[in-house]
RNA sequence: GGCCCCAUCGUCUAGUGGCCUAGGACACCACCCUCUCAAGGUGGCGGCACGGGUUCGAAUCCCGUUGGGGCUGCCA
């Protein structure tokens, strides 16, 4: 694997605990997106097409993307893990030097900024420490009969210590949230119990590492999916808190599996990783991935990125989750397979038809075979790891033979005899796909079956399936001595 | 339970009060093409959750019901 050891670029501009001004740092006018992924082993599909929505965004506004890595949770930063996220999104497009992505930042480098905001909320009111065990507070809402914490550190002066958290005073009064795809959003402060800033051994919680790294990076805009939108007026009480106007918030739909469950590593394929290796192409991942909640103008679906950057607008993000459908993308992986080049499509079949996991041995491989062969598999596959299957008869010595399939090709009495019938002609004929076709269909009319029928014992003695590239234009590039051998082998 | 979000074909969507007899795509079915299978072409099946309003007129606006979903951690 390359090695992306995440370069790092994180002298933050501000020191929060110091000098708080009402006003975010300069941003030349410019908006700022972000997208701040916890690396948790793969790369999910629902990150993917968030961090596609920010990306198109930047490029429409020529604003920026800034990538940052939420790594503060010891369970969650190998540095392997964050090389996977920056693979990842150079592999739908994001990155890769371009001039409007700017990071990876990491967000455990800041804690001494995350810590000194807490400080100064505590100091300014905004924060109070509260000594209960998460155990006591089970024990007070059930007591209360209601679940949460109720507050009850509130007004008992305590100050920091071990085992102390420090929980945000959450104020009366309602909080309104702007959302771009979802409105106007209320949210009674009633509702919204006193949340922890710092845990009892002083580390920083993402509610405010959060707010606290978007205020150092001058965020304009924050879309994310609508599974931190209780999360958001937590986070504008923070931004305010802290003096500072809070960000455009967006919150897209999540993305759900058939049962229209929010998909879940544990029961669903969400590993972008997971479909590159499968064979789908980045331009089908991005398209799918971009329509997945929103759709370009017009009846077409299948588009130009271009287009898709011009015309992508958060305020017309769907508001319902959608089913990602892997049927759906394998058509579009399938119409993105058929646009290419057969140069192209040679080159995306590569890592497939070179691996170790092929069946053939590594050296019966033959590059100039393959290419003849890959203009009649383009319109046959979906996912290129389907590739390996459909022309592994022209590189195996002996092919795979499908029993059933065998069985049922030579089932018809004159079966036997058409074979050997094609074993004579074939000795002798010119080795040229048109010449072979009409000379099996010949054979054929002479035992009284059209060429479809004729086909199917020859197609199975030699490629081991009752179905592949076309069966004429395979004969002539496996040769006459393969082919007579292997039409023998089914006779005897 | 509480808070919040959502609701057009099976699925993804277009639709922003009259262009809607609701359009497209995936899937499915049929036919054409055809050496198998695909690809391609043509056609078909199939939807505004329900009930009230508002309006000359509602998929579109309002209310309610029902049904989904998200969140409810000293995870992010």
């Amino acid at each position: 694997m390359r090695s992306h050891l995440p370069t790092v670029a994180t002298s933050s501009p501000t020191n929060l605990g110091i000098a708080m001004n009402s006003m975010p740092p300069a941003t030349n006018g410019k908006f700022r997106y972000r997208f701040a992924p916890s690396p948790t082993g793969f790369f999910h599909v629902g990150g993917a097409r968030t961090a596609l929505y920010n990306w198109a965004l930047a490029l429409k506004q020529d604003a920026t993307f800034v990538l940052r890595i939420e790594d503060t949770d010891e369970a969650r930063n190998k540095p392997e893990w964050t090389a996977g996220i920056i693979d990842a999104l150079a592999w739908i497009g994001i990155g890769t030097g371009d001039p409007h992505f700017e990071g990876p930042y990491f967000q455990s480098q800041n804690s001494e900024e995350h810590v000194a905001a807490a400080h100064r909320l505590y100091e300014a009111g905004h924060a109070y420490y509260c000594d209960l065990t998460s155990e006591q507070i089970q024990e007070r809402a059930k007591v209360n009969g209601k679940p949460g914490y109720d507050g009850f550190s509130r007004d008992r002066g305590l100050g920091p210590g071990p085992g102390h958290v420090l929980r945000f005073r959450v104020p009366e009064g309602v909080t309104v949230v702007d959302d771009l795809v979802r409105g106007r959003v209320e949210f009674d402060n009633g509702t919204i119990e006193d949340f922890v800033l710092l845990r009892g051994n002083g580390t920083p919680m993402f509610l405010l590492a959060n707010v606290v790294d978007d205020i150092l990076m001058s965020i304009t805009h924050v879309v994310r999916a609508e599974e931190h939108l209780p999360n958001t007026p937590k986070q504008q009480l923070i931004w305010s808190a802290l003096g500072y106007a809070p960000p455009v918030w967006a919150h897209v739909p999540v993305l759900v599996n058939e049962q229209r469950k929010k998909l879940s590593k544990r029961r669903d394929k969400v590993a972008l990783e997971q479909y590159r290796d499968e064979g789908v192409i980045a331009p089908a991942m991005i398209n799918y991935l971009m329509t997945l909640g929103w759709a370009p103008a017009g009846d077409a679906e299948i588009v130009p990125w271009e287009k898709i950057v011009n015309e992508f607008r958060l305020e017309d993000v769907n508001h319902s989750p959608a089913f990602f459908d892997e049927k759906k993308l394998a058509s579009f992986n399938g119409d993105y397979l058929r646009m290419l080049t057969t140069e192209q499509f040679v080159t995306a079949c590569s890592p497939w038809v070179t691996n170790d996991s092929v069946p053939w041995s590594r050296g019966d491989f033959d590059a100039r075979i393959f290419s003849a062969i890959a203009p009649l598999v383009q319109t046959r596959v979906g996912y290129l790891s389907e590739v390996p299957s459909m022309v592994d008869f022209l590189f195996l010595d002996q092919p795979l033979i499908d029993a059933d399939a065998l069985a049922k090709a030579m089932k018809p009495e004159w079966a036997s005899q058409l074979l050997r019938d094609v074993v004579g002609v074939f000795a002798a004929c010119d080795w040229q796909h048109d010449v072979l076709k009409t000379e099996l269909e010949k054979i054929g009319e002479s035992h009284g079956v059209k060429l479809g029928k004729a086909q199917a014992p020859v197609r199975v003695a030699v490629t081991g399936r009752s179905v592949g590239p076309p069966l004429f234009e395979s004969l002539e590039l496996l040769g006459r001595d393969k082919t007579l051998a292997r039409l023998k082998a089914i006779l005897d």
